[in-house]
DNA sequence: GTGAAAGCGCTAACAA
DNA sequence: TTGTTAGCGCTTTCAC
């Protein structure tokens, strides 16, 4: 059938390169590179048996020498935190998702959420050899001085928490809204001594501003307001709040539904009924589970930021415009029956 | 202070190449390539200068370019069913923590659950362009036979699930053990009319799986079993299981959590009660919050398998050994308040 | 210990 | 329409 030189049959797939595809279809590499892709010109006719003898021998496309040679890259690459976390790994599904429609290619590295800042830098750099067409960083680890000095050089995007920095995009939630609206809801129900735990800024910068925003509103509605800051563990502070709770607290407001469930837990054990002693509020809303819960809660917009960063990536990766892209999303209340009324 | 020839100040990070490194260090391309990766021969001085001079001018080096030259890659590929289910989530997140433990880099794409053959198959054809080094299945959605033509040019792992095929390794879930352990936990507690709730063949085949065996093993123990086989979404069946119930069933095994949540949630706006009316359990024990919901169900080896996986493609990677390696991993019955006896 | 040279597999002008 | 010719940035013998 095919009338070439020096093919070899029973050619293993992987190790197949163009030139055996060109030469099995008595043409030569140009000619076959530009049919495989369909750009270029080409007889249609040839093109049929090139892509014939391709198939016929299981040829795979060599990535990497393909962007080496094109001088770019049609990857994105992704930072993504540690996705044992329902609400990163829902993020990631979402950004795999809208990314795909949109025919963007997207490369993952993650970062236990409690690494050093050598591993954090380790992948960043992984990826920057890849070199990625663009990046989209879904991990607060990664500080933004890490990631200015590559901005000029490649688009960066930060999802799910708001930058800083002028040259770096971000597609976030709006987590101080999210404060307020459980803070508001909260103090509508008439509770006047409240206790806000949360992360510290170090541990975690989204609550940290959703915490501040709580306090700031409560605080505005009269109401007393105990801080609780901790580490990242959601146990942590658990029992500080408790221990506010029984000091006169009517209402235990967590930056987030693990450390809801934490208290939920504490609570149970102390013989505590929720919302009848307590009302609990959390934050996050993505628990499978949490109706069934009564999880008082605010949902974050997970699939919004999702679209908006790749949106947003697809935008700075096609035009030329240096504009900072800042989009923040708000979520939705879900009130449960974790929070009553006074 | 550097003494060399054509190079610019203020380079851009990812624009540098070895050459330039190379030059501002005075010394050959070969040279700044040993002693930037430490290997071969070169005076230790001059190491530490091509080293500075690499820091200084902000030296990324290209990936692809090095893969390329070397013949080899250092990745293993990943291919991931969408993480926004928990327990792909946190079986990402371990496979992660364990390759990064063994100095494996992994490069992850995912498809979706319900993604079509072709986007299966151009997932899989995005790794093996990349020409990792190995790859590591996790999702159920690609076959065997899509994977078999490569299984003697790269190692392949199945994580997750079993393999048949003799080509291809696996770390997988025992699912038919954690079906018996439910069973025999709901055939103790006395039920003899139980019904049996998992997505079909198609669906899901690990719950497939649990669901045989649950069968099996409740027929053995003389109890009368309603296998209700359905698609993929967890509140599909409910319906019919409640009906059994109401014709005089005690019990509803679901073969993963989700399902039991969604029978819960049936439950609960029949106004039936759990356990008092039904026993119900679930299969996964992995969603945050399932204690505070009490749900008896199996929590699945979820860290064993993900260190069987990259322990097992390591080896592969290392050894040139040809034998098909399994490892089955059986979880823990987590007993909670939602299954009682009769 | 260091450098020169020959590619890895592919793409992209430019000729033909 | 097709082929020729240079590389992309890096690695790696193999001489010096």
């Amino acid at each position: 059938m095919s009338s070439s030189s020096s093919s070899s049959s029973d050619a293993p797939g992987l190790r197949v390169t163009v030139s055996d595809v060109a030469a099995a279809a008595g043409v030569s590499r140009a000619t076959a590179t530009r049919a495989l892709k369909g750009a270029g010109r080409f007889a249609p006719e040839t093109q049929e048996r090139i892509l014939a003898e391709a198939e016929r021998l299981g040829y795979v496309p060599n990535t990497m020498a393909a962007e080496l040679a094109a001088g770019r890259t049609g990857t994105v690459g992704l930072m993504l935190r540690d996705a044992s976390n329902p609400a990163y790994g829902l993020l990631f599904s979402r950004l795999q998702d809208e990314a795909h429609q949109r025919g963007l290619d997207l490369l993952t590295v993650t970062i236990g959420a409690d690494e050093q800042g050598a591993k954090q830098v380790g992948a960043l750099h992984r990826l920057l050899g890849m070199r990625v067409a663009g990046l989209i960083v879904a991990t607060g680890g990664i500080t933004t001085a890490q990631l200015e000095p590559f901005a000029d050089q490649v688009p960066i995007l930060r999802a799910g928490r708001a930058e800083t920095s002028g040259r770096i995009h971000s597609a976030h939630y709006d987590d101080a809204e999210h404060g307020r609206m459980l803070a508001s809801h909260v103090a509508f129900l008439g509770h006047r001594r409240v206790v806000v735990l949360a992360g510290d800024e170090e541990a975690s910068f989204p609550e940290h501003l959703r915490a501040l925003a709580m306090r700031e509103t409560l605080s505005d509605a009269g109401v007393d307001v105990d801080l609780v800051s901790t580490g990242a563990r959601p146990d942590e502070g658990v029992a500080e709040a408790l221990s506010r709770v029984r000091a006169g607290a009517t209402a235990v407001m967590c930056a987030s539904d693990y450390r809801q469930l934490a208290v939920m837990r504490a609570l149970r054990s102390a013989g505590l009924s929720v919302p009848g002693d307590v009302t609990v509020t959390g934050c996050d809303g993505i628990l499978p589970g949490a109706d069934l819960l009564g999880l008082t809660t605010v949902r974050i917009p997970v699939e919004q930021v999702a679209a908006a960063a790749v949106e947003t990536m697809q935008g700075l990766l096609t035009s030329e415009s240096d504009a900072p892209v800042r989009r923040g999303f708000a979520g939705e209340l879900v009130p449960g029956t974790t929070a009553g009324a006074v």
